[in-house]
DNA sequence: CTGAAAGCGCTTACAG
DNA sequence: CTGAAAGCGCTTACAG
């Protein structure tokens, strides 16, 4: 009888604020302002209202809510890529996973969707703005001149751009900082003395890796030693070819930094099968931190973005995101529009240091999560 | 002045099927009915109000279709495990991939909550039921005799179970054959010679876990040969330790089958670190396939379940399942609960086969996919 | 095949 | 601080 008669076939029979109201002697109206914390009922009836509507186990209507013009309480996500891509690059997963956390927690749900190009992804936020169906969108893969931004710019769709510094035009965004990262990389290799370093890079289209590529070579500029970047465009295939085409120089590299985990395996195993040991003959260092980069032997020293974070705070700012442009209709202060970034930390492992082992096996602690330690 | 005044600021101009209906010289019911594609417009007014319609660009309003009672065009799945195993555990990343393939191929949003305990769970069913936020569900991390089954035999709501067979009460699902797939695994070591084979066992209070458990023994003694079930429980500390208990033994197994693609990896730097050579000393092999077993040197033979494939069809049996829900209370059709099987098949590659090595470098493309060749 | 009406469950001004 | 009303945008019977 407690629950299901209740919950039962849901034949119409569904608790409404009407209910609570006729119980509590009030109006809808007192209860809707009851129930959503305002001010306009006294501290004596909102304990009331709220108790009534917990023993009718009524549940808000989200249809009812959105139509009178409240929060849906979702973010959208959509993605110009390949389904594949979720379950094969680690980023994903894990960054999905960071943002489901933090939603989840605030009882707002995540929308995603997949898509053929970018055109149809500023198409869906069209939509999804009409519909109403999200209260803002977060924005991944972040191109040089990104067509989105504009649009999104012009749709006044509260948006959150992952990646940058720059070209997310007027839009607040979170990113790592990929020039301090290849700092990093460079500085750790520099020190171990390697005066040849190679970084094999990713796909161009995307702003990230083009900052990578800036940083890399000032750095090494600055620090007075060679590098050599050689362009290997998607997938492992390309990094295949790049790694193998480096070693054949004239002067190899005595160290190379990959753009991802799954690149760092795949240029791994070509160097040995071309029987030069890491990091004995070459060092071998990543930009992306996984499991693969973990579990390999040697281990991979990496940069720690730590992927899960990054989504755990992609999606606290955008939720800041909403929440202003919520209360900004009635203030009118300036759009929240400031840049975070996300300090990234290297995962210094065998691969880098000649005889050096993990750290110390700390139970699977650290090095199970890609932080450091420290 | 094509679309930035249409979608601008959203200042309650928003295009209804009153707009529509004016435009035409019918009533709004008339719009419903020819947008919807339901009869009761005659074919030449029906073109007439789509024309209308994206002459002005007008975008249906889920909320109101929600209220009114239409679909809301959602599924749901909740995750009772940390955050993290979105990223870590790469079948979840790939199945989240497929079940977002054909949703939103057929206009539906997947909607997920990550939750503590099976109750939370269980509530969270309740509350999205109540609230009608979602159309129906899929149910991961099928345990025996799970109490989610009985909650939503009760509530009424769609459900489509992943996992099986058995256990998933009156509800469709879908499942790879665990017993078929451990089977594939024991005749392959068998054929091979192998004539004392364990394997490291995953947290037993998942369903797929148990069935393997069984199918394992049995096989094993059908064939007259060895079998040695290692419980390692959750994570990778476990499966070292099992592994290092095995081969320990007296009578050490000749190959191993691991649970997971984790675990698997972990074992086999135990076996390594212990000077056994894979596959010369220990054959190896993995239930759960991905880039880790493919990159890992040697690749790990393993059951290419397909995780992204697995997620398409449990989206594609749900839509089926919800479709038939709706049509149900007009015909009093039985409620569709129907078990679909997936084949496992077995991708052999060297860490079982001695001196073998890829079957054919192919560019990437079957061994990238985890799908065999044939 | 079409028209006029009620209703889905809530929120938001607007009077008292 | 409270009450009565209008409205969000659609769908679904129910008459013509």
């Amino acid at each position: 009888m407690t629950t299901s008669t209740q919950s039962g076939s849901g034949r119409g029979q569904r608790v409404t604020i009407a209910d609570i109201a006729r119980r509590a002697g009030v109006t809808p109206a007192a209860v809707s302002l009851a129930v959503n914390g305002r001010p306009g009922v006294s501290e004596a009836t909102r304990e009331r209202i709220m108790a009534i509507a917990a023993e009718l186990r009524w549940e808000p209507s989200p249809a009812a809510r959105a139509l009178a013009g409240a929060p849906v309480l979702t973010v959208g996500m959509v993605l110009a890529r390949p389904a594949e891509v979720l379950g094969t690059e680690s980023f994903f997963g894990a960054f999905v996973a960071g943002l489901q956390e933090v939603l989840s927690r605030r009882d707002y749900s995540l929308q995603m969707k997949i898509v053929e190009t970018t055109d149809d992804e500023i198409d869906t936020f069209r939509r999804w703005f009409a519909q109403r169906r999200v209260d803002g969108v977060v924005v991944v893969d972040l191109r040089q001149d990104d067509a989105r931004i504009p649009a999104l710019e012009d749709l006044g769709l509260p948006a959150l751009v992952v990646g940058g510094p720059g070209h997310h035009g007027s839009l607040p965004s979170v990113y790592v900082d990929d020039a301090h990262a290849t700092r990093l990389l460079v500085d750790h290799l520099a020190e171990l003395g390697h005066r040849r370093l190679a970084r094999v890079a990713g796909n161009g289209d995307f702003l990230h890796i083009l900052l990578r590529d800036r940083a890399f070579t000032e750095r090494c500029a600055e620090l007075g030693i060679d590098a050599i970047t050689q362009d290997a465009g998607f997938g492992t295939r390309g990094a295949e070819i790049a790694t193998a085409e480096l070693m054949a120089r004239r002067e190899a590299p005595t160290a190379i930094v990959f753009d991802s985990d799954e690149m760092t395996l795949a240029g791994a195993q070509v160097l040995e099968e071309a029987g030069s040991r890491i990091p004995e003959d070459v060092a071998v260092a990543s930009y992306e931190d996984s499991a693969l980069t973990r579990t390999h032997r040697p281990p991979i020293t990496a940069i720690g973005r730590s992927a899960i974070e990054y989504g755990r705070v992609a999606a606290t700012h955008l939720l800041e995101v909403i929440e202003a442009s919520r209360s900004r209709y009635g203030s009118s202060s300036a759009p929240l529009q400031e840049s975070r970034a996300i300090e990234p930390v290297l995962v210094v492992r065998a691969s880098t240091r000649p005889g050096g082992a993990e750290p110390a096996p700390a139970a699977h602690g650290p090095s199970g999560t890609g932080l450091p330690s420290s």
